[in-house]
DNA sequence: AAGCATTGCAACCGCGATCCA
DNA sequence: TTGGATCGCGGTTGCAATGCT
């Protein structure tokens, strides 16, 4: 026998929600109080599922959700805590007050999913994880279809501003390989459209860079120990201990109370495998280190040799598929030249399942050479040589930049 | 002006967690 | 202890609105 229904579905009426029946649920609330949304409809009056009476109210009708814009500083704490804690959605909103954990999750699908992009190199090859602003990199990115209301609002969005301070553009279909653009995805598609201004490379890094840094900052600020946070000038404030609490909760197998490092350490043996972050490449000296129970799984096909944390992908789920199915998934990772790729879901593939952070001065042994590190950018021989072709726009500057 | 492509977001759905008799 | 009821969450869908051709 199946699970019964939540509630008497015949003659309920589905859709919008019109004004009369906020105010009759606004009303029966006010008078009686949140809860027994199974009864609630029938007693309101009204013919709605309960569970929709329930998410009415929760994301609508309470007096303490906040409407408008979600604002740059509440962006940054969604990156941040997209980062720790995943898809934890009501967690989030938690620590946004007045906004709900449907709005954050459809900002975040929207706007943030679409915007940040994580090219990631198999472990085990000295990687970078760069994660890119594709909306900064194809600063003349015009796109279709309605915008956000908020902005109709205001009346005054200008996707173009780009534009018209550059003098030459490249579509992407000439910066990016050809491998490249066929094993592309969703993101993939985005930048097929855009074209890419050589005059805001520099610009755009920085940016990416910008919010790179200030989410491995709240990163540090969760997962380093405490005794190191002074000398980056951090602190935990009460969020941040609740929210690392959380963390310890969920991630209650990943804590090492043992380690020289304290509530989160590293061991060092994890150096081998250890990923370098984009805030790496930028000197913020952060190094991020894999979870002591990831997977590492070993792909050899075809001559190419890389290995896989699976636990990389978000909250312990990980896909393999195909070229053609990650094209629909979003972020993408590859294992070589196997023609497997990986998909995961945003800019948390970075971080979820890294849980030792430790800052680079603490530990001579956490070093690399940029030099090396512009070889790899280098690299055509697969996903990472979109990177190198993107950089190749602005060679000189990148690479005085980069070694600087 | 019409039709199509695309987006943003409200709402729905299924399922696991929790409550409680 | 058990099982039904309820809650809460995250993923997904549907569609109105908008821009582009």
């Amino acid at each position: 026998m199946g699970r019964a229904p939540c509630c008497e579905k015949v003659g309920l009426k589905k859709g919008r929600w019109t004004t009369e029946e906020d105010e009759t649920l606004s009303k029966y609330i006010k008078a009686n109080g949140e809860g027994s949304w199974r009864s609630l409809p029938k007693n309101a009056g009204l013919k709605r599922c309960g569970k929709s009476c329930r998410l009415r109210w929760i994301n609508y009708l309470r007096a303490d959700v906040k409407r408008g814009n979600i604002t740059t500083e509440e962006e940054d704490t969604i990156i941040k805590m997209h980062n720790s804690l995943g898809t934890r959605w009501s967690l989030i909103a938690g620590h946004l007050q007045g906004r709900t954990d449907n709005e954050i999750k459809n900002y975040w699908n929207s706007h943030l999913s679409r915007r940040l992009y994580t090219i990631r190199r198999p472990i085990g090859e000295d990687p970078p994880t760069i994660v890119m602003d594709l909306a900064k990199i194809g600063g003349g990115y015009k796109r279709k279809g309605r915008t956000s209301r908020a902005a109709m609002k205001k009346n005054n969005i200008n996707m173009n501003d780009s534009n018209s301070n550059n003098n030459k553009t490249l579509s992407c279909k000439e910066v990016l390989t050809e491998k490249s653009v066929g094993k592309s995805c969703e993101s993939g598609h985005l930048i097929d459209s855009m074209p890419l201004q050589e005059e805001s490379m520099r610009n755009d890094v920085e940016l990416v860079a910008d919010l790179e840094r200030k989410s491995m900052i709240l990163d540090t600020d969760m997962r380093v120990e405490e005794r190191h946070l002074p000398a980056q000038g951090l602190s935990l404030d009460g969020g941040s201990r609740s929210l690392l609490s959380e963390i310890e909760r969920s991630e209650g197998a990943c804590l090492d109370g043992d380690s020289e490092m304290g509530i989160l350490g590293p061991p060092c043996d994890l150096l081998e495998t250890s990923m370098l972050f984009w805030d790496d490449i930028m000197g913020d000296g952060v190094l991020m280190l894999p979870s002591e129970n990831s997977v590492v799984s070993e792909e050899k096909e075809n001559g190419a040799s890389s290995s896989y944390r699976e636990g990389d992908m978000g909250l312990g789920s990980c896909t393999k598929g195909t070229s053609s199915e990650v094209r629909e998934s979003g972020d993408m990772s590859s294992n070589g030249e196997s023609g497997e790729w990986y998909s995961s879901c945003s800019t948390s593939s970075c971080f979820q399942d890294s849980h030792w952070v430790t800052p680079v001065d603490e530990d001579p042994n956490l070093s690399y050479e940029g030099e090396e590190l512009l070889s790899w950018l280098w690299d055509d021989s697969d996903i990472n040589g979109v990177v190198g072709k993107m950089v190749e726009c602005e060679l000189e500057d990148f690479s005085a930049w980069l070694l600087s």
